[in-house]
DNA sequence: CACTAAAACGGAGGCGCCTCCGTTTATTAC
DNA sequence: GTAATAAACGGAGGCGCCTCCGTTTTAGTG
């Protein structure tokens, strides 16, 4: 895993309501979320919390400080990582025409997903236990969604009689059930065939 | 809590599919479900398992043995009551006249669903996980109260343009949100409220 | 009854969770 | 630079989870 570039999304993700941390807690505390992507990555959203603790260097108490309950560590996780998706978008459009922006970020959007099998049905639980994170994280990536569309649909790369809302209902079922052995590639193929429709009747031919 | 008048329901769901217990593991496992509804009672859903083995003068093992994970003794428990509320229809409906009989096991329905408080959250991630277990205890539910609607409606003491569907819909605010101080209450003048409703336009005239 | 195989028992032990508090370190004031 | 103090550290300890396996009990058989 990378090891620093997280720390600008935290500043401006945290600054909203947060006195700034001693200098070695915040080195600590971002070391954690960091060793804390790998371990849940490796053994599961139930990974220990020890493991984290001891592989960052940090005593179980260091943790535990910064992140009273598991699920405060995952939602931070969680949040970071959906960030990260989001952003992704602003560079993908930098790089791409518009079209393909878009095609690679619902991509990704696919891989990202697929990270999280396995992780589906914990992650499901601190979901609906928690609210708030579901509202924002869904927020966040509706807005980055919703860049990518205008853009296309803005420079005539897909048709124009779609929204946001319509490709992220329409992603909707890559949501679902990510546990079957062929869900990867039905869904990278289900997003071509998306685009197939999209790019149908754009005002700019390819 | 009563000591041994489960043993018949037990028999019942269980002879599905499995082959007679031993005498002293049937004893064994009748009494670990016994305390487990006690201690889930009274310490919550997270109560400790090793308490509910102590309670019950069986060792850990043993209880591990029968119920392999939490979720499983929880599912038990929880079928277990949905059952007693279920038979409870039976029994009210010998002993009143129908429409009375529908107002208690309402009253009573409410009183089941009170004694979840609180772990109304983790019980509700437990049905989340078992879709079987939701959709049998919820198939359950509607036919006993299909049962005592059906009878109600045909001997002419509630009106007879409703069905049991139509009051579980109205039931399903009491499911939800019975996380407020007056929420019991509520429920309470909810069901005769709505039974005031059922009655009015009844054949019978009270 | 006595014997035996199969079934059930139960608790020791290893691991993770989480709290509590004595020790260490960064920061601020002089 | 040094002292003081607020903040952060970290791990011991208590508790619960769960597995594993030696011991005990039951239910058949002669």
């Amino acid at each position: 895993m990378a090891s620093e570039p997280s720390a600008i999304a935290e500043q401006k993700a945290e600054a909203v309501e947060a006195k700034p941390l001693r200098a070695d807690a915040r080195r600590n505390r971002d070391r954690l979320v960091e060793v804390a992507v790998s371990v849940f990555a490796e053994r599961g959203i139930d990974g220990s919390l020890e493991e984290i603790a001891r592989r960052s260097g940090v005593g179980i108490g260091t943790l535990y400080r910064h992140f009273p309950t598991r699920e405060h560590l995952v939602e931070v996780v969680y949040r970071r990582e959906v960030e990260a998706l989001c952003a992704a978008a602003g560079e993908l459009a930098q790089k791409h025409p518009s079209d393909v922006a878009l095609e690679q970020w619902m991509q990704r959007f696919v891989d990202y997903i697929a990270t999280k099998r396995g992780l589906a049905t914990s992650l499901r639980i601190v979901l609906t236990t928690n609210s708030t994170l579901f509202s924002d994280t869904f927020g966040r990536v509706s807005q980055a969604l919703r860049q990518l569309v205008e853009a296309a649909v803005a420079d005539g790369t897909i048709r124009g009689d779609v929204d946001a809302s319509d490709v992220l209902h329409a992603l909707g079922g890559i949501y679902s059930a990510p546990d079957t052995p062929e869900w990867r590639d039905r869904s990278r193929r289900l997003v071509k065939l998306l685009m197939d429709g999209l790019r149908f009747g754009a005002v700019k031919a390819r």
